[in-house]
DNA sequence: TGTACATCAGTGAACGCGCGTTCACTGATGTAC
DNA sequence: TGTACATCAGTGAACGCGCGTTCACTGATGTAC
């Protein structure tokens, strides 16, 4: 009985898997915008309508994709935070660690990318569910800071008195333990890392930039340098 | 004869014009996936077909909206630097000028910001010809940049020694007059705000930054730091 | 343990839609002599 | 100045394509007694 309905049950999960990762395949080698449950059902010798058991419309695949995306972005950054700890890394190079495995994931896997960070598919907006898994890197981000606060110290960025307001509602909302003046800076850096990413990927610096490694880790540095991170041991 | 002629020619580019116009204001309203020739020739009162006398295909007129956006963003750009310089301000305020006039730019039109600088057109890839229209605003950038170097003076950015050669190559390549750290900031501090623009426009500063207008002339002010300019006069 | 019923995955046909592009054509505008 | 011819804009029909979604259905799996 328990396998019974277990196995049903078990099935069920599987194809959903089955198609997710369909989904992801096609998302990978097409973009979001050719994503097309047709196309998914052939490849799995589906039927069509046979996906609607699993998702009640394409936004809805849409959105597991997405948060899978963000899922699998989170989970390559903590666990390079973590490698970067284990080696006795302190919070600046946690910080380029995470940094540089963004990147790494984000030309891995471009449409990836360009589906939770770039323009937003026509048609489609992200439901609140996918916001705790959108949150992992910035999340991420915070918790390094917070480290090197309450460890070998931070830094203190400085703040114009007309952002002080705004800079204090963010902090309270996002890190109340940590000076508005860093959690600012946390935010401006968090979008400027993927600027960086977007651009060497969306092919802006095609032409201009040649070793973008190094490049982008002189980047990171900087980053972490005016979030008020220094170079050091734990 | 030089009338006649001219009547047909004349013609030729209004209806050039109107076909460009309708498709960008339906760029405008759903996105470069939703653009489509057969709406566009529909709401000119046109056959689909005609429109093949004027463009040999979508992609043609995708390159040209693309073009003309990068051309609109440079000159808003352009003409934003020289009111600042007209208002007697120096490199450090045209800098910031050029930034919020991006931003407002890519927030009046968001799609074609997008189009430019969001996640590449699936199964488009932008031809040659849009090059120097894309690099307007980096050139101004530099420009400013150059100004201040030749002028008022500027700080110099660190620099790892390892990105030393790659960034004498950028400086060879884009700015010979200007001192390699500089350049190398300058590549940055323009993808930089880039991801600023970005993620205030696709949404994810929902929930996380409120006063948008603010937070981001601090953060263009700080992008200029890094650059090496400093506030003051001509 | 066996039987009657309910649940559920998957089928296959269909609806209605919109798209880019080609092609042979008509008729007006422009050109050469 | 008038006529014969060439150019060119725009038409209308068609080709072939793919899409999301609905719906009545079959047959297998699971559940309750």
């Amino acid at each position: 009985m328990s396998t019974a309905h277990g196995a049903r049950a078990r099935a069920r999960i599987e194809v959903t898997a089955a198609i997710k990762d369909e989904a992801r395949r096609q998302l990978a080698a097409e973009g979001a915008a050719r994503l097309s449950l047709r196309a998914v059902a052939r490849e799995l010798g589906m039927v069509s309508s046979a996906l609607y058991r699993y998702f009640p419309s394409r936004d809805d695949l849409l959105t597991a994709l997405i948060i899978d995306a963000y899922d699998s972005l989170g989970e390559s950054a903590e666990s390079a935070r973590e490698g970067a700890r284990d080696a006795a890394a302190g919070p600046f190079e946690q910080w380029i660690a995470v940094c540089e495995v963004v990147r790494r994931w984000a030309l891995d896997h471009p449409h990836e990318y360009a589906l939770i960070y770039g323009s937003p598919v026509p048609g489609y907006t992200a439901p609140d569910v996918t916001v705790p898994a959108a949150a992992r890197v910035g999340l991420l981000l915070i918790g390094i800071t917070r480290d090197a606060h309450h460890g070998p110290g931070l830094a203190r960025p400085s703040l114009p008195a007309g952002l002080r307001p705004e800079a204090e509602r963010m902090a309270a909302d996002l890190a109340p333990d940590l000076p508005p003046e860093v959690v600012t800076a946390l935010v401006a850096a968090w979008a400027q890392l993927y600027g960086l990413v977007g651009f060497e990927l969306f092919g802006q610096f095609n032409r201009v930039v040649e070793d973008r490694e190094t490049f982008f880790r002189h980047a990171a540095e900087q980053l972490a340098r005016g979030v008020g991170l220094v170079p050091g041991p734990v």
